[in-house]
DNA sequence: TCTAGATATGAATGTTCGTCAAGTTTGAGT
DNA sequence: ACTCAAACTTGACGAACATTCATATCTAGA
């Protein structure tokens, strides 16, 4: 072995990445504006500048290619939401902060809205990419004594589907924007903590997050 | 107005309701065994005894169709959960009770688990077909001291989106079917019940359901 | 019985997903 | 520099399906 360079990448390798991102760019896009069902796999392959076909070797069926969409996203956001959150003491804080977050964004961002139905598979892909970040926060505040919430990983799935289903309640108008704050004190109830305490974690005062980049 | 007869309802009038509930039972059938998604509109129509077109007389849509096969699935086990719970004098065991009944019948029935995705549509049936019975049994136990959750339709708004998101996730193997009454628990906690209090509600003896009817 | 309006019918339409045979690119070995 | 097999891309195509619409049928009242 005298190969000292990282990895050469071949020309294969290069043009496979700028395919699939830019699948996944161009279907985030257009599901953003027509929603999953509203956007065509021609569409987006064409934005991508692919063959029709072509999808079909990065993303076995559009479901898949929708999964990876939303993925990235949820991914995307705990980043940003990391990034605010690292000097806070309390993880309850942390957690409470985070439910609010997606929950604030999924219902004023214009790209999330058309994505809302289909919940399962958002709720889905909460679960698993914000949930290395929400399960760790939710056993921190427990040693701490702040939570009691032994099964964390029950209560983050709980957790998702709520959020997901409440917010498309929201942007359906079956709910005022201005019960938001309510819906996560309800949220934060089932860590375990009373009405009182809920109440006063989730009325406290928010940093801003950053705007995404790109 | 010498009418002394109730309504005699005319030929076309019953024609009308026969083939309406015809649909709706042969769409439940065929969706409950293939899916929302894998049952087509010819094969209902086939069952049911009409033409392929008929259906488009009586439901916009296929999603149409859909929702009200869900809504009659819900009414129905409302009316089937009130037989049972009519005796009980505690309301908070009423709701404990009832959110326990969805939760098992939709991740143990056969015929629920083909619908569980789409549970955005679920929930959303689930919220105004059982909501009524819900939101009273919300709003006594609050009165009663039980609970505190004046605002009972958002508490029972979070809780249908929880229950079909979870049963998603027990149907799919993610969550445990033992793991149904930590779910309970969970769900008890957002009526700002203490976790001990949720969970002594939630594993007091219970009594059986009477089978479905037809 | 006759007729106008309501309802039912099912073949036709238009759209979309996913497949496939044919063509193109790549890079290792000579 | 050349060859070749493997891997990748392409876009036309088939199949499936929701929905529409022109036509046929039925109903209730005159």
């Amino acid at each position: 072995m005298t190969v000292t360079q990282p990895e050469p990448e071949g020309r294969v390798a290069r043009r496979q990445r700028r395919n699939r991102e830019a699948l996944i760019i161009s279907a985030r896009a257009i599901m953003s504006e027509k929603g999953i069902d509203g956007a065509t796999m021609l569409e987006i392959a064409e934005r991508a500048d692919v063959g029709a076909g072509t999808v079909y070797n990065y993303f076995k069926s559009k479901d898949e290619l929708a999964v990876a969409v939303l993925e990235e996203m949820m991914s995307s956001l705990s980043l940003r939401i990391e990034q605010v959150t690292d000097t806070f003491e309390d993880p309850a804080q942390v957690y409470a902060f985070g439910i609010r977050t997606v929950l604030e964004t999924a219902t004023r961002d214009i790209r999330w809205r058309q994505l809302l139905n289909r919940s399962e598979v958002l709720a889905d892909a909460m679960y698993r990419r914000m949930g290395p970040y929400a399960i760790r926060d939710l056993k921190q505040a427990t040693a701490a004594g702040r939570f009691q919430a032994e099964d964390a990983e029950l209560v983050w799935r709980l957790a998702c589907h709520a959020i997901i289903g409440v917010s498309l309640s929201i942007t359906a108008g079956e709910i005022g924007e201005d019960r938001i704050t309510d819906v996560v004190v309800r949220l934060l109830c089932m860590t375990g903590l009373d009405l009182a305490a809920a109440t006063d974690l989730a009325t406290r005062p928010r940093p801003e997050l950053q705007p995404e980049a790109g």
